[in-house]
DNA sequence: GCCATTGTAGGGGTATTCCCTGATTATATT
DNA sequence: AATATAATCAGGGAATACCCCTACAATGGC
């Protein structure tokens, strides 16, 4: 928990997508308020034109813009498997763009007028949320990255291993020496970097899930 | 996945709240048409009156009833950890009352009119993912009754065997022998029915998250 | 042809786990 | 007082895992 929070990421950044330029500078502004770093857009397209995975922090998206919609941005951050929570602000009571939007997965909904603070406390909040997925992430990331580089021998016995066979038996499923499992055995322990079977059960797990 | 299916699951039922009467009947009729058993209740008071948290469905909700609102219900079933899934219905537009439902956790929020078809798919998909938080649940539930046998000393020492320390650490760390260790080490396994040390850790990393 | 990688296998040794029997002490329950 | 449970410790032995070494065949790239 200490120890992720020095970890790989970029400052967080509230991207700010809306059409209108007075709406984006006020909320800009509003953000700079309290510290926060913003960046805006003028349409979903520009945004995700520039858009990267690695980026941190939330997003404050208007629902009704020329082009692609708040909606459609979400839909396709979705799609791009991003996992940064979406505020979606709107001018207009409409329950099922309201709906809509949850359903998708936005973090948060307001309505205009919504107040500084309503909104502060919602970014705030999605800041922090995105923290922790992020650190999530990042763990599972690294433990990819350490399975990646076993070769499909390795994965398989890997596997057997944390199912909980002992290399006897793996050697007999795959028509293998026990001595010939030993071996991928360790480079398993090698490559992912685990130190005990304990560990490499939980590297496995954080991936399957 | 195929043994949870025929596991300790009462059939499942969907629950109707709502005041009127005519409602209600003609939700539960629409149910049964599709041979989906309901039971309705025309208060929250009185649904949460009978409320048990082994039952399993999920919930159909009107929000502007006499007494507790749609609303209140869903705070008051989160407030007791019920993790069925609760659809919330509504005559009017009303988009305050939409977000909060779905940050609530509302599964889905249907405007009337809504067609039988949508309101049917709602259901069943609500009553599906109530299936897989179930037997989800299940299996926690039962990990944490066989953990739950363990003594305090048992306890300690499973949790250091799960972080992958070996039976000397462990022994030198309580200040016992490694002995002892394998003693409890060994009823560990017993108790918790686990047939191999990657059974173990699964067993805790499933409670621990 | 040479070299790196991968998969295979064995010898030999040490460490660790796992299972057996047997025992002592304290505490709580009956 | 007798019984049960929990926690402690010990010896011995079988099975397993882990680590060192050497070795060979196939594969593909330089």
């Amino acid at each position: 928990m200490s120890a992720a929070d020095h970890e790989g990421h970029d400052k967080q950044t509230v991207y700010v997508v809306d059409d209108d330029p007075s709406a984006r500078d006020s909320l800009c502004w509003l953000l700079a308020t309290e510290d926060i770093v913003s960046s805006a857009y003028e349409s979903a397209e520009s945004f995700l034109e520039h858009w990267r995975s690695e980026w941190s922090g939330c997003i404050l998206v208007d629902v009704r813009m020329p082009g692609k919609s708040g909606l459609q941005l979400q839909d396709e951050l979705n799609a791009r498997s991003s996992l940064m929570p979406v505020i979606v602000l709107t001018g207009h009571a409409d329950v099922p763009v309201a709906i809509r939007a949850m359903k998708q997965g936005a973090y948060d909904f307001l309505e205009k007028p919504y107040s500084d603070d309503e909104l502060l406390n919602s970014v705030k909040s999605a800041l922090q949320r995105e923290r922790e997925i992020s650190n999530a992430e990042s763990e599972k990331a690294r433990a990819a990255r350490a399975l990646e580089n076993l070769t499909e021998r390795e994965n398989e016995v890997m596997r057997l291993v944390v199912a909980g066979k002992t290399n006897k038996l793996i050697g007999a499923q795959l028509g293998i020496s026990e001595k010939t499992v030993e071996i991928h055995r360790s480079r398993v322990m090698e490559k992912t970097g685990a130190s005990s079977l304990s560990e490499l059960v939980r590297i496995c797990l954080l991936l399957e899930a």
